[in-house]
DNA sequence: AATTTCACATACCGTGGGTATGCCAACGGA
DNA sequence: TCCGTTGGCATACCCACGGTATGTGAAATT
């Protein structure tokens, strides 16, 4: 048999990858917590073992996709140097992971209502949400950008580029992506000097 | 005693009015549909002869709240005449509407979980986002602003006054707002040619 | 080999949304 | 003014589902 420790760790996995599933397809409070245990091959009883709740679980799922999305961002911006071009790479790569309906309906629609706006706020700023603020930082300190307060922009350009991935994902047209890039582009190029 | 018909919009009325209290207090979930009811003088079953279920009345006291940020717009819009004043006046009061706690908890974080996204959009588009989408095509049209796709930039600037409307409710802090704003003016000014 | 630990399974409870039905006062015609 | 009808609710009930308390057996520890 499995060592306890190779069990447990399968048996999580197992949860989240099958409650990431549902929460995509079905919405948080569509949702059944037992047939979630059902689809991983245990009962209810593990999940709470586990996750304590089924908010828990769902918190578990929301920092995962948000990490993907986060190293997707990043490595993104990792191809350039030049900071300017490192933003709209960035920018790009959280448009298009966010147009991933499975990402979108657990990071942006289910999340702020189930886990509370301020602590999916926390989890957003921990995750990508602050790679976007340190670059335009940069960006002003190097003077690219004339100097302003970055935090107010940078929420306003968050939630932006948020909305504009849900609609993106909602509208399934993909030429969509490209005219969505091309005025975020527009916006974040008018405040060059 | 009282006609058939002033008793029920009277008991309408009572159950809009706790439902909100109550919607924005305690958000969708943590709302009893019974408690609605006794503080309105009723029981639970007159809310289900008026809404159907608990996600029909909330749905009505959304349309009740964009209807009142939409008067508040499209009042502080109408107090100019240049487009391009309206449109930023219209930006301002958007934000310092949705900056009330109670629109904004009902409005932007559990109006589109509850009803789904698709559904808000549509009522969005109905009330405040259509003015905006407008107000950016007469702008496109005088040549105020640079020939382009107005949708993709009229959901882009949506999002970012939604995010920022809860991020300025949530952070208390007033001098926020002015802050905020005057980003999003930069935002747009960068647009103009 | 005996004991402890612990990762789950099982059985159960309470809450609350939804429904089916009953009641009684307002309406509307004769 | 009587009487049938309508309809705006109240009452009683159902049951799905999140959560909890407790049991169990195999792995880990001694």
């Amino acid at each position: 048999m499995a060592s306890r420790a190779e069990q447990r760790a399968e048996t999580r996995r197992a949860l989240l990858a099958e409650g990431r599933r549902r929460f995509a397809r079905d919405g948080f409070h569509g949702v059944v917590l037992e047939e979630v245990a059902r689809g991983a091959g245990v009962t209810k009883g593990a999940a709470y073992h586990h996750f304590g709740s089924k908010a828990g679980l769902f918190r578990t799922v929301v920092e995962e996709a948000q990490q993907e999305v986060a190293d997707r961002v990043t490595e993104a911006a990792g191809h350039h140097e030049d900071p300017w071009k490192q933003l709209i790479a960035g920018c790009r790569a959280y448009l298009s992971a966010g147009s991933d309906p499975a990402i979108q309906r657990i990071m942006l629609i289910d999340a702020p209502t189930v886990l509370g706006w301020n602590e999916w706020r926390e989890m957003d700023d921990a995750s990508s949400a602050h790679h976007l603020t340190e670059a335009l930082e940069t960006l002003v300190a190097s003077g690219v950008l004339a100097p302003q307060p970055v935090e107010p922009l940078a929420r306003l350009l968050s939630g932006a580029m948020n909305e504009a991935a849900v609609w993106l994902a909602e509208s399934g047209d993909p030429t969509s992506l490209e005219a969505t890039t091309t005025a975020l582009e527009r916006l974040i190029e008018g405040l060059r000097r």
